[in-house]
DNA sequence: TAGATTGTTAATCGATTAACAATC
DNA sequence: TAGATTGTTAATCGATTAACAATC
């Protein structure tokens, strides 16, 4: 039974284990000050996040880097194995295909649907582009963790509810649309022209 | 001069525009009640976070739709011309390059970069690409107000240090890497990997 | 008027930060 | 020991929410 974290902690982490990846071999160990400032955030903040995860800092000298990375990982349960449905193979859904940054966190995509014809049989990262009426027989003999809609935004919604009827329970959303999904659904938005204003507002 | 709304209102304010964006022509008002439940957000958030741009409700109607869309562009400051620069042309790049959702945002693609000699010359959404070494020379006679950052991570610091250099202030980054900018650039970054390890936080 | 809905007050909640005793 | 750094306390800050008087 994992206890709670605050959901600021949670969404910080990620962004700690990006900054120790990338540490020298060599280096054994990491303050918080160190990785406050690799992260831009404040050092505090950094030991109340990692003192979420329970009390593995050596005083005057920091964090293990190697314990930091597991107990990092532990956390954001990265452990699993999270089978990943890409629907929507335009240049962003192909984009998506292509990276290679999912399979180290436990993110394996399984399957890449696509409504056009012509993208049907074509392989993407070793995947199969398989037409979107296939998924939900698809589902029924490979579980599917995570749903990623790259549509555009006018199929969205309905991808979405697609996406839930065959099971699926998380659901991360490039499309440039709100969707409605019930409440036990766990969805992220990713929207750039979202981005583009709140950067916008702070600009004039 | 605009007095400062709060943070998480600002990043709220995009998800109503698009709320109100999709509602039927002959919609004249809107409640609270009815953009919190169009929003996934709660009534009291709805209409603090309004109360902040000015009192233009209309107690026991709502408020006037295109009022409301007005209030929320002007607050964003969506009417100002903002010239985007795209630098890394791969998928991810001219996902965004022919992203037509820019237009009406006050968002204007006008420089599209890589550095590789294959994409040189080639057009996306009317716009040519250009060799990332001309952005400097570009930069000096036209206004490039967002860099947008779509490289590999190995690339996003020299980039962003690249932009920084040629005055632009407010980046958004795709890279999966945390970059290090001035404390007076805007940075935002999106990053699938860091949304999917939130998400499987939750489903674990 | 009666019903609906805003704008705001006050309470609550959650996140951040500085500071420092504990301790390596 | 002396210096460094954690883990946590307590204060502060900012965001959320329910409730309701004001008012259309």
């Amino acid at each position: 039974m994992k206890s709670d974290l605050p959901s600021a902690t949670v969404e910080r982490l990620p962004r700690y284990l990006r900054c120790i990846e990338r540490l020298p071999e060599a280096q054994q160990t990491i303050s918080s000050g160190e990785l406050a400032r690799l992260s831009n955030l404040k050092a505090a903040g950094v030991r109340r996040d990692l003192s979420y995860l329970g009390t593995f800092g050596i005083r005057g000298v920091g964090y293990r880097v190697k314990e930091l990375n597991d107990q990092i990982r532990h956390a954001l349960g990265l452990t699993a194995d999270r089978p990943v449905a890409v629907v929507g193979i335009g240049n962003l859904g192909s984009a998506l295909a292509n990276y290679t940054g999912f399979g180290n966190r436990g993110f394996r995509i399984v399957g890449l649907y696509d409504a056009d014809p012509s993208k049907i049989g074509t392989s993407l990262g070793g995947v199969e582009v398989r037409h979107i009426s296939r998924l939900p027989d698809d589902a029924r003999t490979t579980r599917i963790s995570v749903g990623i809609i790259a549509t555009p935004a006018g199929a969205a919604q309905q991808v979405a509810a697609m996406l839930v009827d065959v099971g699926v329970r998380s659901i991360l959303n490039f499309a440039p649309t709100v969707l409605q999904v019930p409440e036990d659904i766990h969805l992220r938005q990713v929207d750039v022209a979202t981005e583009l204003q709140i950067l916008g507002y702070y600009m004039s």
